[in-house]
DNA sequence: TGGTCGACTGGAAGCGCTCCCGGTATCCGG
DNA sequence: CCGGATACCGGGAGCGCTTCCAGTCGACCA
């Protein structure tokens, strides 16, 4: 009875009503939500009576689609896997870009493109003008999004520098530097016959991580040919730990491009029998929680992800106010355990 | 000058263009763009033939604020820490959910609900129909959300059962037949001196999996006075466990109410100088990547968190199409590893 | 005191789409 | 050959909001 007569499922009040209610023209209202000037105090005030009193709610959409822009933006994380977002480092993403968007009244969407049809709805996303604005994140060689989204008529910004194309603005992690710094703690620890277990080579954070490697390596004059190709995934580092432990049984060190691979050739490593750091020394990438867990504690390289996001957000709003921002690049830095 | 010429910002056409280049009514044009019936064969072709030419997209803006029902629905988060979303649990709820979304043209927005703010923008995106429905996950207690939800216009799903309301449709996991199942392999396995590390008991998941422990001691007939709260956090497990070793030195084992926590109490347990599973018998709750890691690898139970996702979205979708779903209990299991 | 200026005000025209509805053409059985 | 279904078709009225614009009305200066 009480429900039925109480939450009887009200239409939400519209402006008009407001402004019927408050004794004054749409506009007028219309102005007062908005606190636009040219309104005088006592119709201000009487607006803002009704508008609780009705406890009146503008209609986003039919602001967005009078206003011609979006109260949204989009975080769309490009890859083949549909399980890659399981990844804890984007919900750490997300966590930044959302504390930034928390101060504005945009919203956040989230697109997985990962499969075709995903692909296809961020297209959709980007061309219907539904979010004023994208993050485009992880994004291999040839991925068409990154084509894709920089033609689009909206704002875009990469997270993670993209290969294929040339960016405007984008937001990375040093990847380069910081893999160099691990190699050259590897090297200032004694270490001569030091490999590598690379990330996928298609994506710019694997190159990057390889190029850090072999630079390190360079100035310290050592041989640099001992590299195995991985995926990112644990297992793909354990068989390739195998590779170098066929390649190099001699081999001292290794900088492994992710902890995931790190924490799979930790595994082979030790089924090998051989001891870390004593045979050889580990150093991996990402800090994942995890790597506070493995045997032992994992050395390795941290990246600010949260700030991440929040550089990523920062930008792409200072893009959609008209400004021009510069790329930029977030420093990485060694985070000392045990295994090197 | 290439550029400017060839991606001049065109407006996107409009439903009005494609009608008229196809020669048809704009009405027309809308049927067979939502390809309804009452066209005909060489009007729709023609009208297929101006969409492609213009390379039309329907405005979804427009679309929305026409049908009164928007394109997106919400997983809103809610919680007190902003960082709680870089749990990986919601990453994989994310996934599954996304998995689901998929295949409709729905698009996911994110709310992360902690912070005064957030929860006032949640409030905000369910008052403004800009969401079709609402996916609300974690919420303790005494969250003013939940109720706030419940009156929402929109439909709601719960992720977990909130305990301060009647909700009617959610989808949870066997939290206390999870936790029971722990128990019972505890006391099979010959201990009788069992502890338990609570979650935050103010949560659906903390009470129940404090349930199922007690239920298993309960039909044993063993002594159920063992209990230490706990925050689901590390550093909580890691003193309660302390606070446990206080009370009953001797006690053989214990259910701990995350594999977080039960990573904390192992590491306490550690410096007591308490071997594992030798001294005492550990079980974890959640089965998260870091379980596997620990010294020993944790025996815990695993829930099945990408198809809870999963689940709430089609409970959404359901309800959303006028439906009536049922609330679904997601089962949990046992898994072996070496703490237990 | 006439004129000017600027702060207000509300009417009205959209934003791009859906969908109801009255109207015309076509086709069928009887 | 006719009445009435049945397939099409397009006009037009919104959805709820913003924003331009022409118009009021005091205030203020010379």
């Amino acid at each position: 009875m009480d429900q039925v007569t109480t939450d009887t499922p009200r239409r939400q009040p519209t402006l008009d009503e407001v402004a019927e209610r408050a004794g004054v023209s749409r506009s007028a209202a219309s102005r007062v939500i908005n606190n636009a000037p040219h309104v005088s105090r006592a119709k201000r005030e009487a607006v803002r009576r009704a508008v609780d009193d009705l406890g009146y709610v503008p209609n986003a959409t039919a602001r967005a689609l009078a206003t011609k822009q979006a109260g949204s933006v989009v975080l769309a994380i490009s890859g083949d896997d549909p399980a890659m977002f399981a990844d804890p480092f984007f919900a750490e993403v997300v966590v930044g870009v959302n504390a930034v968007l928390e101060e504005t009244d945009l919203e956040l969407m989230l697109s997985l493109a990962t499969s075709t049809r995903g692909q296809a709805r961020l297209e959709q996303l980007l061309r219907t003008h539904q979010a004023g604005g994208v993050m485009l994140m992880s994004l291999h060689g040839d991925d068409p999004l990154a084509a894709l989204a920089q033609q689009a008529s909206v704002p875009v910004v990469f997270g993670g520098r993209p290969l294929n194309i040339e960016a405007r603005y984008y937001v990375d992690a040093d990847n380069r530097g910081g893999a160099r710094l691990a190699t050259e703690h590897l090297i200032a620890s004694g270490r001569r016959k030091i490999a590598t277990i690379t990330g996928r080579i298609d994506e710019g954070a694997g190159i990057a991580r390889l190029q850090g490697f072999q630079d390190a390596l360079a100035v310290a004059g050592l041989d640099n040919s001992l590299v195995e190709p991985g995926d990112f995934s644990e297992d793909g580092g354990g068989t390739a730990m195998g590779r170098l432990l066929d390649r190099a049984p001699d081999l001292e060190a290794v900088f492994i491009a992710s902890d995931q691979m790190a924490i799979g050739a930790l595994r082979t490593l030790a089924r090998a029998g051989r001891t870390v750091p004593g045979d050889v020394a580990i150093i991996g990438f990402n800090d994942i929680p995890a790597a506070r867990h493995t045997t032992p504690p994992l050395t390795t390289v941290n990246q600010p992800i949260e700030a991440l996001g929040r550089e990523m957000a920062r930008m792409l709003l200072s893009l959609m106010s008209g400004k021009e921002p510069s790329p930029l690049i977030l420093p990485t830095r060694l985070i000392h355990r045990d295994s090197a």
